[in-house]
DNA sequence: TAAAAATACTCCATAGGTATTTTAT
DNA sequence: ATAAAATACCTATGGAGTATTTTTA
């Protein structure tokens, strides 16, 4: 079997013809190189150098095999590189699956500060439902999901960011709007618009309200389809905090104490191999979240 | 250090995700297998799979290395192809150098055969004077040389081949071209015109006529000129058979027994690695030239 | 005779085997 | 409880060293 340092071998012989310095380049003794090249010589079945007295020629076979040689060497050169580059533990690919319910109105505060704390990490961004991040988070798809906790995936490490505040999302004309406050028991339920099955956010706005998960409301297949559904009048929803944006005709009432939220978590395999992104990733997502939601309620 | 299997390794790893048909593929055992790629992992410094309980992901920095191993792989796989097809001890590219004097006229009656003969063999032909040949040889930039005996090479194989009689090349209009049959100490010396210094052909003549070497006569810088001059009545010359071919204004006197001649032979290396060809080359040599000699005989 | 490469031998690293334990489902 | 991979341990191949012989210029 022929190794890397081989391929060595049979190229500092080409170049120096001389086993003595061949030998000294390589940093081996001269019979250890010359019983070497004679092993590449056998395993390969052909003769690559015709030591002709103190002559080293190369023939006409070996001239095509030493420039085959030559491709296999920057190759593997090729290789050692890449995993140099890649050791460093704050560089690399990172597959990150996010809700759709947070994934558009987070994201894009977060790219450019990653992007700065971890300027070797190519992001590569996947809108998934939560139980597709679990899914894909342990085939191996991705590496990391961002979504609302709790989460079921037995091998996951998770970390908890920041609690994310339900606001009440009403029309501009309809009687809530004027309300500076709201508390949870006062909503008229039967004005509910949910999100279609399958969103998470779906279940939490059920488990705030403690309706029944039977209920027959509106359903929408988006947020955004759900804020225009309201904007229209067709009823009222829970917006979460970073969604809750200014848009016409679209009021958001705050919730008296204790606020309903969600809690926001980052998750990852607990083997996932570069434990210092996720952590880093982690804590930034944490420090921009608490700017953000804090310059909302100032802002309030 | 790394070695060509251990590419095979991570390659039937990654196809199979799993270390225990992986190890069947490559005929070891599972251990065997985890080892040689942990020791990989080691070696490059990378985490290359994800042991994710019974699941394997593949890391997104083992993702490229992987890729960069396949080309290694079929790099590899195409040394040893190469290797396979040059084992063939008819196959090859032979460089062969030829005397001036004799390649014009012998190798266009030798390519055919020879390819019919030796199909895997590529010829790459060189017109070289002796010592050039000699030398060219002993430097291994040509494997053969087609040229007169004795040749000075200490470590030449020497295969001798044929005899080529010499002939008298005279003008038509020479009073020699009337004689059917000439004797060497018959011509007149002063005529003779000899090819320039280098030329084996001109010692050739020097010997056969038993002249001076320091003799000034007219030069030639080739056959070709040499025949020139001699139709334009500038003199005489010794032709080599395979070169007196009928020409205007040209006649070529046969010598009387004992007809001089110069020894024809093919030289390699006595470290050529493909004697094979060398011999089965002289073998072919040898038939067509007495063919080719023959011919000439009877038809004069 | 002097150089360079090949050979002889010794040693040790490591690839690979078998048996067993650990881990995860 | 089962299946898969990791670990432990042993063996043996072969890569590399030193000393020496052979070869050739």
């Amino acid at each position: 079997m022929l190794s890397f340092r081989d391929v060595d071998y049979l190229l500092a012989l080409e170049e120096h013809r001389s086993f003595q310095k061949a030998a000294d380049t390589c940093h081996v003794s001269q019979p250890a190189l010359s019983m070497q090249i004679k092993k590449i010589e056998d395993v390969l079945g052909v003769q690559i150098f015709e030591r002709a007295g103190r002559q080293l020629h190369i023939t006409p076979s070996g001239r095509t095999l030493l420039d085959q040689a030559a491709r296999i060497q920057e190759e593997a050169a090729d290789l050692f590189a890449m995993a140099e580059a890649s050791k460093n533990p704050l560089e690399g690919r990172v597959r990150i699956g996010v809700i759709p319910t947070l994934g558009p109105y987070l994201w894009p505060h977060l790219l450019d500060p990653l992007e700065k704390a971890l300027p070797q990490v190519e992001w590569y961004l996947y809108e998934l439902r939560t139980e597709d991040v679990v899914a894909a988070l342990e085939e191996g798809r991705i590496d990391m999901g961002l979504l609302a906790l709790p989460v079921e995936g037995k091998a996951l490490w998770q970390e908890e960011l920041f609690e994310e505040p339900f606001t009440l999302c009403v029309s501009q004309d309809h009687d809530y709007a004027k309300r500076s406050f709201m508390d949870v028991s006062e909503i008229d339920l039967e004005q509910m618009i949910l999100l279609e099955e399958g969103h998470c956010l779906r279940d939490q706005a059920l488990e705030v309200c403690s309706m029944d998960k039977g209920i027959s409301t509106y359903q929408a297949t988006s947020l955004e389809t759900l804020r225009q559904m309201v904007a229209a009048r067709h009823g009222l929803t829970l917006m979460p905090a970073l969604a809750a944006t200014e848009m016409p005709k679209i009021s958001y009432v705050p919730f008296k104490r204790p606020i309903p939220t969600r809690q926001i978590g980052l998750v990852c395999r607990r083997s996932y191999p570069k434990p210092e992104i996720f952590e880093k990733t982690a804590g930034l997502i944490r420090t921009q979240a608490a700017g953000f939601l804090n310059s909302m309620k100032t802002a309030a």
